[in-house]
DNA sequence: TAGAATCTCTACTGTTTCACTCAAGTTTAT
DNA sequence: ATAAACTTGAGTGAAACAGTAGAGATTCTA
Protein backbone atom coordinates (compact mmCIF):
# COMPACT_ATOMS: atom_id res chain seq x y z
CA UNK A 1 0.00 0.00 0.00
CA UNK A 2 1.23 3.45 -0.92
CA UNK A 3 -0.92 6.46 -0.15
CA UNK A 4 -1.06 9.21 -2.75
CA UNK A 5 -1.81 12.76 -1.69
CA UNK A 6 -5.37 12.14 -2.77
CA UNK A 7 -5.68 9.24 -0.37
CA UNK A 8 -4.13 11.17 2.46
CA UNK A 9 -6.57 14.02 1.89
CA UNK A 10 -9.46 11.58 1.89
CA UNK A 11 -8.46 10.17 5.28
CA UNK A 12 -7.93 13.62 6.73
CA UNK A 13 -11.31 14.77 5.50
CA UNK A 14 -12.95 11.70 7.01
CA UNK A 15 -11.19 12.41 10.27
CA UNK A 16 -12.80 15.84 10.37
CA UNK A 17 -16.19 14.38 9.51
CA UNK A 18 -15.67 11.73 12.18
CA UNK A 19 -14.86 14.31 14.83
CA UNK A 20 -18.01 16.21 13.84
CA UNK A 21 -20.20 13.16 13.54
CA UNK A 22 -23.86 13.87 14.27
CA UNK A 23 -26.89 15.38 12.61
CA UNK A 24 -25.31 18.44 11.15
CA UNK A 25 -23.29 18.66 8.03
CA UNK A 26 -19.79 20.09 7.50
CA UNK A 27 -18.96 22.42 4.63
CA UNK A 28 -16.13 21.66 2.22
CA UNK A 29 -14.71 25.08 2.98
CA UNK A 30 -14.44 24.22 6.66
CA UNK A 31 -12.60 20.98 5.99
CA UNK A 32 -10.43 22.71 3.43
CA UNK A 33 -9.44 25.44 5.89
CA UNK A 34 -8.98 23.09 8.80
CA UNK A 35 -6.80 20.61 6.96
CA UNK A 36 -5.19 22.93 4.41
CA UNK A 37 -6.48 20.96 1.45
CA UNK A 38 -7.10 22.71 -1.91
CA UNK A 39 -10.85 23.21 -2.02
CA UNK A 40 -11.58 22.26 -5.60
CA UNK A 41 -9.50 19.12 -5.23
CA UNK A 42 -11.28 18.22 -2.02
CA UNK A 43 -14.63 18.59 -3.79
CA UNK A 44 -13.59 15.85 -6.17
CA UNK A 45 -12.43 13.59 -3.41
CA UNK A 46 -15.55 13.95 -1.30
CA UNK A 47 -17.68 13.36 -4.34
CA UNK A 48 -15.74 10.23 -4.95
CA UNK A 49 -16.26 9.09 -1.35
CA UNK A 50 -19.95 9.80 -1.82
CA UNK A 51 -20.19 7.50 -4.81
CA UNK A 52 -18.64 4.84 -2.60
CA UNK A 53 -21.35 5.33 -0.01
CA UNK A 54 -18.86 6.45 2.61
CA UNK A 55 -20.15 9.99 3.00
CA UNK A 56 -23.41 11.67 2.11
CA UNK A 57 -24.13 15.27 1.21
CA UNK A 58 -26.71 17.97 1.58
CA UNK A 59 -26.91 20.55 -1.17
CA UNK A 60 -27.72 24.21 -1.22
CA UNK A 61 -27.07 26.89 1.36
CA UNK A 62 -26.15 25.31 4.67
CA UNK A 63 -25.19 22.23 2.74
CA UNK A 64 -22.15 20.05 3.32
CA UNK A 65 -21.00 16.53 4.01
CA UNK A 66 -21.44 13.99 6.76
CA UNK A 67 -20.46 10.37 7.20
CA UNK A 68 -22.98 8.03 5.62
CA UNK A 69 -22.41 5.40 8.34
CA UNK A 70 -21.28 5.34 11.93
CA UNK A 71 -17.54 6.08 12.22
CA UNK A 72 -17.15 2.66 13.78
CA UNK A 73 -18.36 1.08 10.54
CA UNK A 74 -15.93 2.80 8.20
CA UNK A 75 -12.60 1.02 7.98
CA UNK A 76 -9.47 2.55 6.53
CA UNK A 77 -9.31 -0.46 4.25
CA UNK A 78 -12.61 0.46 2.61
CA UNK A 79 -11.51 4.05 2.10
CA UNK A 80 -8.06 3.27 0.76
CA UNK A 81 -9.38 0.54 -1.49
CA UNK A 82 -11.84 2.93 -3.04
CA UNK A 83 -9.43 5.83 -3.49
CA UNK A 84 -6.18 4.05 -4.25
CA UNK A 85 -7.14 0.59 -5.40
CA UNK A 86 -5.28 -2.50 -4.22
CA UNK A 87 -3.72 -2.71 -0.77
CA UNK A 88 -1.34 -5.42 -1.97
CA UNK A 89 2.25 -4.53 -2.92
CA UNK A 90 1.91 -6.42 -6.20
CA UNK A 91 -1.25 -7.00 -8.19
CA UNK A 92 -0.83 -10.77 -8.29
CA UNK A 93 -1.58 -11.07 -4.56
CA UNK A 94 -4.51 -8.70 -4.49
CA UNK A 95 -7.86 -10.23 -3.61
CA UNK A 96 -10.12 -7.64 -5.20
CA UNK A 97 -7.85 -6.07 -7.77
CA UNK A 98 -6.08 -9.17 -8.92
CA UNK A 99 -4.08 -9.00 -12.12
CA UNK A 100 -1.56 -11.60 -13.07
CA UNK A 101 1.98 -10.41 -13.32
CA UNK A 102 4.59 -11.39 -15.85
CA UNK A 103 6.13 -14.15 -13.73
CA UNK A 104 6.51 -17.40 -15.65
CA UNK A 105 4.80 -19.48 -12.97
CA UNK A 106 2.65 -17.68 -10.47
CA UNK A 107 1.90 -20.71 -8.32
CA UNK A 108 5.57 -21.32 -7.62
CA UNK A 109 6.72 -17.75 -7.29
CA UNK A 110 8.53 -17.13 -3.99
CA UNK A 111 8.23 -13.37 -4.40
CA UNK A 112 4.50 -13.68 -4.60
CA UNK A 113 4.73 -15.86 -1.54
CA UNK A 114 6.43 -13.15 0.48
CA UNK A 115 4.22 -10.41 -0.88
CA UNK A 116 1.21 -12.33 0.32
CA UNK A 117 2.55 -12.05 3.83
CA UNK A 118 3.08 -8.35 3.38
CA UNK A 119 -0.44 -7.95 2.09
CA UNK A 120 -1.87 -9.86 5.05
CA UNK A 121 0.07 -7.74 7.50
CA UNK A 122 -1.19 -4.52 5.95
CA UNK A 123 -4.77 -5.68 5.59
CA UNK A 124 -4.83 -6.84 9.19
CA UNK A 125 -4.16 -3.32 10.36
CA UNK A 126 -6.22 -1.20 7.99
CA UNK A 127 -9.21 -3.50 8.17
CA UNK A 128 -9.26 -3.21 11.94
CA UNK A 129 -8.78 0.54 12.20
CA UNK A 130 -11.92 2.60 11.68
CA UNK A 131 -12.63 6.29 11.42
CA UNK A 132 -13.87 6.06 15.00
CA UNK A 133 -10.52 4.76 16.15
CA UNK A 134 -8.81 7.52 14.20
CA UNK A 135 -10.85 9.99 16.23
CA UNK A 136 -9.95 8.28 19.49
CA UNK A 137 -6.29 8.38 18.60
CA UNK A 138 -6.61 12.04 17.71
CA UNK A 139 -8.02 12.60 21.16
CA UNK A 140 -5.26 10.68 22.88
CA UNK A 141 -2.56 12.45 20.88
CA UNK A 142 -4.08 15.78 21.73
CA UNK A 143 -3.86 15.02 25.42
CA UNK A 144 -0.43 13.45 25.41
CA UNK A 145 1.42 14.32 22.24
CA UNK A 146 4.72 13.30 23.79
CA UNK A 147 3.74 9.69 24.20
CA UNK A 148 3.14 9.35 20.48
CA UNK A 149 5.86 6.78 20.17
CA UNK A 150 4.08 4.44 22.55
CA UNK A 151 1.44 3.71 19.97
CA UNK A 152 3.72 2.32 17.31
CA UNK A 153 3.16 -1.26 18.31
CA UNK B 1 5.13 -0.29 -0.10
CA UNK B 2 4.03 -0.68 -3.68
CA UNK B 3 6.22 -2.57 -6.11
CA UNK B 4 6.55 -1.21 -9.63
CA UNK B 5 7.35 -3.54 -12.49
CA UNK B 6 10.94 -2.38 -12.16
CA UNK B 7 11.06 -3.55 -8.56
CA UNK B 8 9.43 -6.84 -9.37
CA UNK B 9 11.98 -7.44 -12.12
CA UNK B 10 14.81 -6.63 -9.73
CA UNK B 11 13.63 -9.22 -7.23
CA UNK B 12 13.14 -11.83 -9.90
CA UNK B 13 16.59 -11.21 -11.28
CA UNK B 14 18.08 -11.52 -7.81
CA UNK B 15 16.22 -14.76 -7.33
CA UNK B 16 17.92 -16.17 -10.41
CA UNK B 17 21.29 -14.93 -9.22
CA UNK B 18 20.59 -16.41 -5.82
CA UNK B 19 19.75 -19.81 -7.26
CA UNK B 20 22.98 -19.67 -9.25
CA UNK B 21 25.09 -18.32 -6.44
CA UNK B 22 28.72 -19.39 -6.68
CA UNK B 23 31.86 -18.49 -8.55
CA UNK B 24 30.46 -18.21 -12.01
CA UNK B 25 28.56 -15.33 -13.41
CA UNK B 26 25.13 -15.27 -15.10
CA UNK B 27 24.50 -13.43 -18.36
CA UNK B 28 21.77 -10.84 -18.67
CA UNK B 29 20.42 -12.78 -21.63
CA UNK B 30 19.97 -15.87 -19.48
CA UNK B 31 18.05 -14.00 -16.82
CA UNK B 32 16.05 -12.21 -19.45
CA UNK B 33 15.06 -15.47 -21.11
CA UNK B 34 14.38 -17.29 -17.89
CA UNK B 35 12.22 -14.60 -16.36
CA UNK B 36 10.78 -13.04 -19.51
CA UNK B 37 12.14 -9.61 -18.74
CA UNK B 38 12.95 -7.17 -21.59
CA UNK B 39 16.72 -7.34 -21.92
CA UNK B 40 17.59 -3.66 -22.28
CA UNK B 41 15.37 -2.80 -19.36
CA UNK B 42 16.98 -5.51 -17.26
CA UNK B 43 20.41 -4.08 -18.09
CA UNK B 44 19.39 -0.83 -16.50
CA UNK B 45 18.05 -2.53 -13.42
CA UNK B 46 21.09 -4.73 -12.84
CA UNK B 47 23.34 -1.74 -13.33
CA UNK B 48 21.33 0.04 -10.72
CA UNK B 49 21.67 -2.90 -8.32
CA UNK B 50 25.39 -2.85 -8.98
CA UNK B 51 25.70 0.77 -7.95
CA UNK B 52 23.96 -0.25 -4.73
CA UNK B 53 26.60 -2.90 -4.11
CA UNK B 54 24.02 -5.67 -4.29
CA UNK B 55 25.40 -7.38 -7.38
CA UNK B 56 28.74 -7.26 -9.12
CA UNK B 57 29.59 -7.79 -12.74
CA UNK B 58 32.20 -9.20 -14.99
CA UNK B 59 32.60 -7.64 -18.40
CA UNK B 60 33.55 -8.96 -21.77
CA UNK B 61 32.88 -12.33 -23.32
CA UNK B 62 31.76 -14.80 -20.69
CA UNK B 63 30.80 -11.83 -18.58
CA UNK B 64 27.68 -11.46 -16.50
CA UNK B 65 26.39 -10.76 -13.02
CA UNK B 66 26.63 -12.40 -9.65
CA UNK B 67 25.54 -11.43 -6.16
CA UNK B 68 28.04 -9.17 -4.46
CA UNK B 69 27.29 -10.69 -1.07
CA UNK B 70 26.02 -13.97 0.27
CA UNK B 71 22.29 -14.42 -0.47
CA UNK B 72 21.73 -14.57 3.27
CA UNK B 73 23.02 -11.02 3.58
CA UNK B 74 20.75 -9.40 1.01
CA UNK B 75 17.39 -8.46 2.44
CA UNK B 76 14.37 -7.59 0.35
CA UNK B 77 14.21 -4.35 2.30
CA UNK B 78 17.60 -3.26 0.98
CA UNK B 79 16.63 -4.08 -2.58
CA UNK B 80 13.22 -2.45 -2.49
CA UNK B 81 14.53 0.62 -0.74
CA UNK B 82 17.13 1.11 -3.41
CA UNK B 83 14.83 0.51 -6.38
CA UNK B 84 11.56 1.97 -5.14
CA UNK B 85 12.47 4.28 -2.31
CA UNK B 86 10.48 4.38 0.91
CA UNK B 87 8.79 1.29 2.33
CA UNK B 88 6.39 3.47 4.30
CA UNK B 89 2.87 4.12 2.99
CA UNK B 90 3.28 7.86 3.53
CA UNK B 91 6.50 9.84 3.47
CA UNK B 92 5.98 11.34 6.92
CA UNK B 93 6.56 7.96 8.61
CA UNK B 94 9.55 6.94 6.54
CA UNK B 95 12.83 6.61 8.44
CA UNK B 96 15.22 7.05 5.52
CA UNK B 97 13.08 8.93 3.02
CA UNK B 98 11.28 11.20 5.41
CA UNK B 99 9.43 14.16 3.98
CA UNK B 100 6.90 16.06 5.95
CA UNK B 101 3.39 15.95 4.60
CA UNK B 102 0.86 18.72 4.47
CA UNK B 103 -0.85 17.83 7.75
CA UNK B 104 -1.23 20.84 10.04
CA UNK B 105 0.30 19.08 13.05
CA UNK B 106 2.39 16.03 12.38
CA UNK B 107 2.98 15.15 16.02
CA UNK B 108 -0.74 14.82 16.68
CA UNK B 109 -1.80 13.20 13.45
CA UNK B 110 -3.73 9.97 14.04
CA UNK B 111 -3.30 8.94 10.42
CA UNK B 112 0.44 9.14 10.77
CA UNK B 113 0.01 7.12 13.92
CA UNK B 114 -1.70 4.28 12.08
CA UNK B 115 0.65 4.47 9.13
CA UNK B 116 3.56 3.98 11.47
CA UNK B 117 2.07 0.65 12.45
CA UNK B 118 1.67 -0.29 8.82
CA UNK B 119 5.24 0.67 8.13
CA UNK B 120 6.50 -1.41 11.04
CA UNK B 121 4.52 -4.42 9.89
CA UNK B 122 5.92 -4.20 6.39
CA UNK B 123 9.49 -3.53 7.47
CA UNK B 124 9.38 -6.45 9.89
CA UNK B 125 8.77 -8.81 7.01
CA UNK B 126 10.96 -7.46 4.24
CA UNK B 127 13.88 -6.85 6.57
CA UNK B 128 13.79 -10.46 7.69
CA UNK B 129 13.39 -12.08 4.29
CA UNK B 130 16.60 -12.45 2.31
CA UNK B 131 17.43 -13.62 -1.18
CA UNK B 132 18.51 -16.88 0.41
CA UNK B 133 15.07 -17.35 1.91
CA UNK B 134 13.54 -16.52 -1.45
CA UNK B 135 15.54 -19.39 -2.91
CA UNK B 136 14.47 -21.75 -0.14
CA UNK B 137 10.85 -20.84 -0.71
CA UNK B 138 11.31 -21.39 -4.43
CA UNK B 139 12.60 -24.85 -3.61
CA UNK B 140 9.71 -25.64 -1.31
CA UNK B 141 7.15 -24.37 -3.80
CA UNK B 142 8.73 -26.44 -6.50
CA UNK B 143 8.37 -29.60 -4.45
CA UNK B 144 4.91 -28.94 -3.12
CA UNK B 145 3.19 -26.30 -5.20
CA UNK B 146 -0.19 -27.27 -3.84
CA UNK B 147 0.66 -26.38 -0.29
CA UNK B 148 1.42 -22.81 -1.34
CA UNK B 149 -1.42 -21.51 0.75
CA UNK B 150 0.16 -22.86 3.91
CA UNK B 151 2.83 -20.22 3.79
CA UNK B 152 0.56 -17.23 3.80
CA UNK B 153 0.10 -17.25 7.58
C1' DT C 1 45.61 -9.33 -32.93
C1' DA C 2 40.94 -9.27 -34.96
C1' DG C 3 36.32 -10.14 -33.73
C1' DA C 4 32.41 -11.22 -31.25
C1' DA C 5 30.02 -11.32 -27.07
C1' DT C 6 29.33 -9.10 -23.15
C1' DC C 7 28.59 -5.16 -19.85
C1' DT C 8 28.30 0.46 -19.50
C1' DC C 9 26.50 4.89 -19.93
C1' DT C 10 23.51 8.40 -21.54
C1' DA C 11 19.68 9.84 -23.69
C1' DC C 12 15.26 9.56 -25.65
C1' DT C 13 10.15 8.46 -26.14
C1' DG C 14 5.38 7.40 -25.71
C1' DT C 15 1.95 6.50 -22.13
C1' DT C 16 -0.13 7.01 -17.89
C1' DT C 17 -0.82 8.95 -13.41
C1' DC C 18 -0.92 12.87 -10.32
C1' DA C 19 -2.43 16.93 -8.38
C1' DC C 20 -4.80 20.19 -9.26
C1' DT C 21 -7.81 23.99 -11.78
C1' DC C 22 -11.82 25.80 -14.30
C1' DA C 23 -16.38 26.56 -15.96
C1' DA C 24 -21.02 25.97 -15.92
C1' DG C 25 -24.88 23.91 -13.63
C1' DT C 26 -28.19 22.53 -9.77
C1' DT C 27 -30.08 22.88 -5.20
C1' DT C 28 -31.68 25.21 -1.11
C1' DA C 29 -32.07 28.64 2.99
C1' DT C 30 -33.28 33.27 3.68
C1' DA D 1 -34.31 36.81 -5.90
C1' DT D 2 -30.01 35.84 -4.37
C1' DA D 3 -26.09 33.92 -2.55
C1' DA D 4 -23.91 30.06 -0.74
C1' DA D 5 -23.32 25.65 -1.08
C1' DC D 6 -22.73 20.96 -3.73
C1' DT D 7 -22.30 18.59 -8.93
C1' DT D 8 -20.35 17.37 -13.14
C1' DG D 9 -17.12 17.02 -16.60
C1' DA D 10 -13.39 18.62 -18.75
C1' DG D 11 -8.65 20.43 -19.07
C1' DT D 12 -3.62 21.02 -17.87
C1' DG D 13 1.24 20.92 -16.62
C1' DA D 14 4.58 18.09 -14.49
C1' DA D 15 6.35 13.89 -13.11
C1' DA D 16 6.81 8.91 -13.08
C1' DC D 17 6.76 4.62 -15.61
C1' DA D 18 8.21 1.16 -18.81
C1' DG D 19 10.69 0.61 -21.91
C1' DT D 20 14.02 1.53 -26.43
C1' DA D 21 18.21 3.03 -28.76
C1' DG D 22 22.97 3.86 -29.72
C1' DA D 23 27.64 4.36 -29.05
C1' DG D 24 31.35 2.83 -26.16
C1' DA D 25 34.40 -0.11 -23.15
C1' DT D 26 36.08 -4.67 -21.77
C1' DT D 27 37.45 -9.35 -22.26
C1' DC D 28 37.65 -14.05 -24.08
C1' DT D 29 38.90 -16.82 -27.98
C1' DA D 30 40.44 -18.07 -32.39
S1 LIG E 1 3.78 -14.20 -9.54
FE1 LIG E 1 3.57 -12.09 -9.05
S2 LIG E 1 5.59 -11.67 -8.38
FE2 LIG E 1 5.82 -13.68 -9.16
S1 LIG F 1 1.34 13.89 9.46
FE1 LIG F 1 1.58 12.66 7.70
S2 LIG F 1 -0.45 11.92 7.48
FE2 LIG F 1 -0.71 13.40 9.03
Amino acid sequence: MKLSVRGEYALRALLVLGLNYGDHVVRIQTISDDQKIPKRFLEQILNDLKSAGIVESKRGLAGGYRLARHPRDITLAAVVRHIEGALAPVSCVSERYYEKCSCPDETRCPIRNVMKEVREAVVKIVERVTVAELCERAQRLKEEPLSALDYII
